[in-house]
RNA sequence: GUCCCCUUCGUCUAGUGGCCUAGGACACCGCCCUUUCACGGCGGGAACAGGGGUUCGAACCCCCUAGGGGACGCCA
């Protein structure tokens, strides 16, 4: 048995909770049944990732305590598309299909979808683009073909009635229309396979058993079915977790919930403690207990145990999971350790020294002054935004402003840092001090303190993101009309 | 809108036809321990979404309704 996890970069690069969560319970079901299991980084649009992200993701799964396997890697590295001869492969796949009359070129224009959509929905048929609503007169291919425009592969998919039968191990049959399934594009214009080929390439060619993948796919898991008939290729096993979800039951997202691991990290959780409570969503050891490493789940998990409905990720359950770690596990030499690997070391402490040493007259001022480096989220309320210069709904909007530009930033310098906030300052026309004043509070709890820019340098991407956030929620958040307008104004700012 | 998935305390869950007057955990409240706070201990309130079946018997099986979520991309 050979189990795979893919592991789709998210557009920061950050290593998603989420990940982490999929990836456990594929090493669990392979474990316990004396299987393989294998990671893939999935990116087939290069937008995501870069080789930095993809060792954070790697990193973070080590972190937690995660183990893989060495398997047939149809990419090299986990990484699937890097090398241009290994495109080919995918490129030789969809061909063959082509060849064989299951897929073929498809020279519609981005526009005219949108329009056969747009018609679609004027007309209140919800089903999907057909083959033959594709379908252009001979002579218009060949105009457009002369003419080098771009094409793609698509898959030829049913247009009859009729429903495409799903086995889930843990759902049973699941039945999906036809109807909804749509002529797939397999094969990009840049040459490039979608996920849906790549998929179903990459497992076969690695010997890929059981799949454990997020209940999001289960709609495209016809696509993946058809592929495999037209290959003549055996279909894995399926299972479809559950999706972990936000607190208003949506699924998981950074903007209502920190998702990074790297936050967790940087908040000072253990990771035996964030893999245990991963464990615990949607699954319960036999004998109900809630604390356990993951040589114990590997001991006892059965897949059976999984419980079907989407988990809200409990922040306050997870820290006191946490205190238990701390308290049963570690002792007093152990947790020394882990404070000086996590924060207090002398590297750490040469980052902070500069900024303090000039604000201090005796040692013991120091604490005081650094403490929020070495803080989670910080204890501030409304009141401490007052006296800085302009209204709330102001202030607000200069802090969601500097989390969207800073969402974006995928290098986290000193230098870039300044750059994005100087420049949201200037297209609000403000004041650097003043623009600035709203984000200390933020980050350092107070408007007297080190340099923002460099503080957030030392606290890290993930933290001062959940900082301005927090900061946002305190001073009331931001409705959803309000948010539609912000948006607006934002992109307005982004064009200039 | 269409299709699919899901539905036990506020949250995570146990429960696979009789052991259920539904158990545990987080959070909350109270008491005890304690110079304080925390830890720890004890106790409390708190749920089978609703309606129909099937059955001697339903949280559990079936159907309908409702609610929640997901999917409908040259993203994964």
């Amino acid at each position: 048995m050979t189990v795979r996890t893919r592991i789709a970069p998210s557009p920061t690069g950050d290593p998603h909770v989420g990940t982490a969560y999929v990836a456990l319970f594929n090493l669990c079901f392979a474990r316990a049944n004396g299987g393989q299991f294998l990671l893939r980084i999935e990116d087939t649009d290069r937008a995501r990732s870069t080789p930095e992200s993809e060792q954070a993701i790697l990193d973070s799964l080590r972190w937690l305590g995660l183990e893989w396997d060495e398997g047939p890697d149809v990419g090299g590295e986990f990484g699937p598309y890097r090398q241009s001869e290994r495109v080919e492969i995918y490129a030789g796949y969809a061909e063959q299909l082509v060849a064989e009359g299951k897929a073929f070129v498809c020279y519609r224009t981005p526009e005219e979808l949108d329009e056969l959509r747009e018609a679609r929905r004027a007309a209140g048929d919800s089903s999907a683009l057909k083959p033959s609503d594709l379908r252009l007169p001979e002579d218009e291919v060949d105009r457009r073909r002369a003419s080098g425009q771009p094409w793609v592969i698509r898959m030829v998919v049913p247009e009859e009635e009729g429903a495409c039968a799903i086995e889930d191990m843990l759902r049973g049959t699941i039945e999906l229309d036809w109807s909804m399934v749509d002529a797939q594009i397999l094969l990009k214009s840049d040459g490039m396979p979608t996920y849906h080929l790549a998929n179903v390439v990459d497992d076969h060619l690695m010997g890929i058993t059981h799949v454990l993948r997020g209940e999001e796919w289960i709609n495209s898991a016809p696509k993946h079915k058809l592929l495999y008939e037209y290959f003549g290729w055996e279909m894995p096993q399926l299972c479809h977790l559950p999706l972990l979800r936000n607190p208003d039951k949506s699924k998981l997202s950074k903007r209502k919930n920190p998702t990074s691991i790297l936050y967790y990290q940087r908040m000072g959780f253990l990771p035996e403690a964030l893999l245990n409570y991963l464990g615990r969503m949607g699954w319960s050891m036999p004998d109900e207990r809630e604390k356990f490493a993951l040589r114990d789940m590997l001991a006892h998990f059965d897949l059976q145990r999984v419980s079907l409905g989407g988990p809200v990720f409990d922040m306050e359950k997870l820290s006191w999971l946490n205190g238990l770690w701390i308290r049963e596990d570690l002792n007093e030499e152990e947790l020394a350790q882990r404070l000086v690997e996590w924060a207090y070391n002398e590297e750490n402490l040469k980052k902070v020294l500069p900024h303090a040493q000039k604000r201090m007259e005796i040692l013991s001022d120091f604490a005081p002054l650094a403490a929020f480096l070495v803080s989670g989220t910080l204890p501030i309320s409304e009141a401490d935004f007052e006296g800085l210069k302009g209204e709330r709904d102001e202030l607000v909007k200069g802090l969601q402003f500097a989390l969207w530009r800073l969402e974006a930033q995928r290098h986290w310098t000193r230098d870039n840092i300044w750059n994005d906030l100087k420049g949201i300052a200037d297209a609000l026309g403000m004041k650097i001090k003043d623009y600035l004043a709203p984000v200390f509070v933020a980050i350092a709890g107070s408007s007297a303190s080190f340099s923002v820019v460099d503080s957030m340098e030392i606290l890290g991407p993930d933290m001062s993101r959940a900082r301005i956030r927090h900061a946002v929620d305190v001073l009331g958040g931001v409705s959803k009309k309000a948010m539609k307008r912000l948006e607006k104004e934002y992109q307005q700012i982004e064009e200039v």
